[in-house]
DNA sequence: GTTGGATGCATACAGTCTGTATGTGAATTC
DNA sequence: GAATTCACATACAGACTGTATGCATCCAAC
């Protein structure tokens, strides 16, 4: 016979109870948005209670966050899974990598439009700082190393942000060759008139 | 003596009152954003109540619509009372009045951050339809013409994203040359690489 | 200029949400 | 195996949103 009431580790028991409501409300975030999802909801699709979301989370918003980390850790880790083998142009590679990742449905939304609004920028940076504009400062100051520090820094945070809008559009059904031309005539313009 | 009742017309009252809550609402949703902003600070700030609020708008939402739609419109005068008399190079003076008019304290906020987030991305394209990326676009088109339509919106949208991101940087106290110069470099680029 | 109705706004209410306090059984520690 | 901690459920207090209702003022028609 079967045992009838499985006994499980408290350990065990955390990372299954995190992992539901982290799922649940994923969902529900990419769906409605923050503002638009209940905890009530969150716990109800998780097929919990409140008890258990406010015991591991602070509060609706940390429960964002958490979601919101997890997803930069996807988006980066399909990023990598779409680059390996793809040395001759990383560039490119990394664009299509990225737009790609970010066609998932609601990544859009969760992470360009929620994520500012409801973190603030400052941990928003935090966020993708292994991301894009790490990426981008990196391969500014590899083609182009003429370039002062401090335009580095400001040109790879100003086309992170032209990628992202970019992403934006592709993920909304815009043309990704379009824009990936377009990005690559903003990048190809700096290097060019960059001093050697 | 001086009448005690004043008589008023009800066009008169309507537009005082509706004044009276959009100022009252800006001053928070600017100081703390849309979601810690709730009704009835807003009506205590206004020293009105909550009847009047929803006599005069749908809902909360309904309000900081208002509220971003009148901050864009001065924002656009801004920037033409800063770019009058100065022909000699309209892209740096159009760069110059958009800096300086995010750096009113909360522009960047209510525009950038909250406004995507509480009214959507079509929305808030249509609050700056005739700022940034139209002006981009046009120079675009003057600058470059060897660029075919699609590219020319293309890269008009995300170089206002790019635009945007650093009217953002330079409100939060970055050095606003630095960016003017960043910004100018992607132009430059853009436009030295077109095909004439 | 009086009357009937519309308008502007205040008050009152119902429902929902958030975060916390408390309680209970299972797991861990000694 | 007793004591304690942990994981979670239940119960509660406060706040907020949007709506329904009520009252006073304004306006229009006669």
């Amino acid at each position: 016979m079967q045992e009838k009431s499985e006994r499980k580790s408290n350990k065990y028991r955390s990372e299954e109870m995190r992992a539901r409501l982290l799922s649940a409300a994923r969902a529900l975030f990419v769906e409605k948005g923050f503002a638009e999802t209940s905890t009530p909801e969150i716990v109800k699709a998780a097929e919990v209670t409140r008890g258990a979301l406010y015991h591991h989370f602070a509060d609706k918003t940390d429960v964002f966050r958490a979601v919101v980390w997890a997803e930069a850790a996807a988006i980066t880790e399909a990023i990598e899974a779409a680059a390996i083998g793809t040395e001759k142009d990383p560039l490119l590679a990394g664009s299509r990598g990225y737009f790609e990742a970010m066609r998932v449905p609601g990544r859009v939304r969760l992470m360009l439009i929620d994520a500012p609004a409801v973190l603030g920028l400052a941990e928003v940076a935090a966020v993708d700082a292994g991301n894009g504009r790490g990426s981008i400062a990196a391969g500014l100051r590899e083609a182009a190393p003429g370039l002062a520090a401090a335009q580095v820094e400001a040109l790879a945070l100003i086309l992170s942000a032209a990628f992202e809008r970019a992403a934006l559009e592709v993920a909304q059904g815009a043309p990704q060759d379009t824009y990936i031309d377009a990005f690559r005539t903003l990048w190809d313009g700096v290097v060019a008139g960059a001093p050697r």
